[in-house]
DNA sequence: CTGTATCCGACGTGATACTG
DNA sequence: CAGTATCACGTCGGATACAG
């Protein structure tokens, strides 16, 4: 039997992305899968933060960049936002419950992540040497 | 008490964002996060599927992204990709172990962010109202 | 059928300067 | 300290045309 008579015998049914839900899912893994948002919600995993306290924690990260990722976690209720009238003014961000209920699953994650980083890069390498030589 | 003198206790030990590890494990993240690879990943739990189902299966994809984003996958070690020389081509696509075990905590995460839907989506908007009016 | 090549607009990100 | 405003740049993603 050659290859063009090999058949996937009829496709069972499948979850269809292209439902709604699926869509509304994708928004949600759009905002972990940006690139800081993971950092700031592990790092306030272990309480409230200041902004600043922040900014240094992550580390290489720009005060716009802090700006815009905290804005967007505040957006989906995934952290709140405290402000102190003081002079020098403090703020004060913090997960809600919702979203300390996400870092857990963004933990796992994170964890395979970290356990099958040398098969990833491995495979990387591979790649990419195959494309050079 | 006011609140210029309310004081975090001297910060616990943090895990470091700034490790070497936790970037490396940011990039396994953007992949996870890009506007596809989820969507692909899902529709191959199932099992391998040709290049045009997949593109029919996930739609609103562009052939051009399908192409992308599964290079990005094989390249990552998640994905393999099987050519049969015949006319017309057939090239089959398939989770690979590693897929596979990749698939189940970004499972979790798009059950949590299935779950957590309604709750996100009224932060969403509440957010938004408070903008406008 | 399964791609690659090209163009182009939109968006994400960073650097810098400025404000309350 | 905690932002906002502006600019500059690169990448992402879509549309279209072409190729094996």
């Amino acid at each position: 039997m050659r290859p063009e008579h090999i058949r996937v015998p009829a496709l069972p049914p499948l979850p269809d992305p292209n439902h709604g839900d699926c869509r509304a899912v994708g928004s949600v893994l759009a905002r972990v899968g940006d690139k800081w948002s993971v950092f700031v919600i592990m790092t306030l995993i272990d309480g409230p933060r200041r902004f600043n306290e922040l900014k240094r924690t992550i580390g290489g990260i720009s005060q716009r960049m802090l700006t815009l990722t905290l804005r967007g976690l505040e957006r989906d209720g995934l952290v709140t936002r405290t402000v102190f009238p003081t002079i020098p003014p403090r703020v004060d961000y913090e997960l809600t419950d919702l979203g300390r209920g996400l870092a857990a699953p963004v933990r796992s994650l994170g964890e395979w992540a970290f356990a099958h980083l040398p098969e990833i890069e491995g495979a990387r390498t591979k790649f990419d040497g195959r494309n050079d030589g």
